[in-house]
DNA sequence: CATTAATATGAGTATATACACCTATTTAGA
DNA sequence: TCTAAATAGGTGTATATACTCATATTAATG
């Protein structure tokens, strides 16, 4: 058993960590496609959930507003989405551009790539279980 | 068990997401402290590990040489750390400060804090999972 | 109905991350 | 020894992340 108190267990440093190492694969995988790993999900939510506000998308990617802000805005130069006024004169609503749609259909067999290297590295049962570990971290940190 | 192939299990995204929330909970109890959690993980590393070159520290770190040289400067600016000439011309060595252990110390029982929150949070076994495929992980991945 | 609350968003600033490219120094080989 | 390769480090640029503060609009409330 690990113990908490020793800095080498420290959640935050092996998550990030991980997160560096994990990444990094998945930019390098993607890069034929001229899409990086962030901008694939994104591009991804915007594909499957339709339009959404800017505070939607952070509530649903648990990620801070202003932060998608900046996120979006390569994605836009590149014209794969399209900000377009909301019903309510405040919000404006995203949305994924026919050319979005495009550049993900190439990227998708590179991410399923990336997916499946993964599972093999780790291995079927790890890979499991790393992904469950980390949605009940969000699920039981995220909230708090 | 998941499906690989399923955007939801995407790797990346879920370990990014969990490294955000995990990251703000660290953040937000190390706040008094003066420290991001990042800065936390530097210092004491280098206030183990003594005099090390942005290289070593890097390899150490899982991390590129070019993203330390960034996140070295605030530290080194706030006099935390500081950097002498090496023995080889080309490198430079980096070594913690009286102040860096300073504030260090005051910075301890908050990061003994955050780790221990998120034990509660997740439970122990549930904890000692997580670390576990994440390090793994790192391994697995990482030199690839 | 006028004022206040709440909501939606963006901008300024700062850190975190890393690739491509560059310089300086040391080491290895012809 | 002289030169090419290897090593150590930094800068420019771009994205990722989020806090604080500011603005615009809508909803709530007296």
């Amino acid at each position: 058993m690990a113990k908490p108190m020793d800095v080498k267990n420290c959640t935050n440093f092996n998550l990030r960590k991980a997160a560096r190492v994990v990444t990094h694969l998945y930019d390098e995988t993607l890069k034929p496609s001229g899409l990086r790993s962030t901008q694939y999900s994104l591009l991804t939510v915007l594909s499957l959930g339709g339009a959404e506000t800017i505070s939607n998308l952070a509530h649903k990617l648990v990620m801070d507003r202003t932060t998608l802000t900046r996120n979006l805005k390569p994605l836009q130069l590149q014209g794969w989405i399209k900000r377009v006024p909301g019903e309510d004169r405040r919000t404006r609503v995203w949305t994924i551009t026919a050319q979005g749609r495009k550049v993900l259909a190439q990227a998708l067999p590179l991410w399923q790539k990336a997916q499946k290297d993964t599972v093999s590295l780790l291995g079927k049962e790890r890979w499991n279980g790393l992904l469950d570990h980390l949605k009940l971290t969000v699920q039981k940190v995220g909230l708090g």
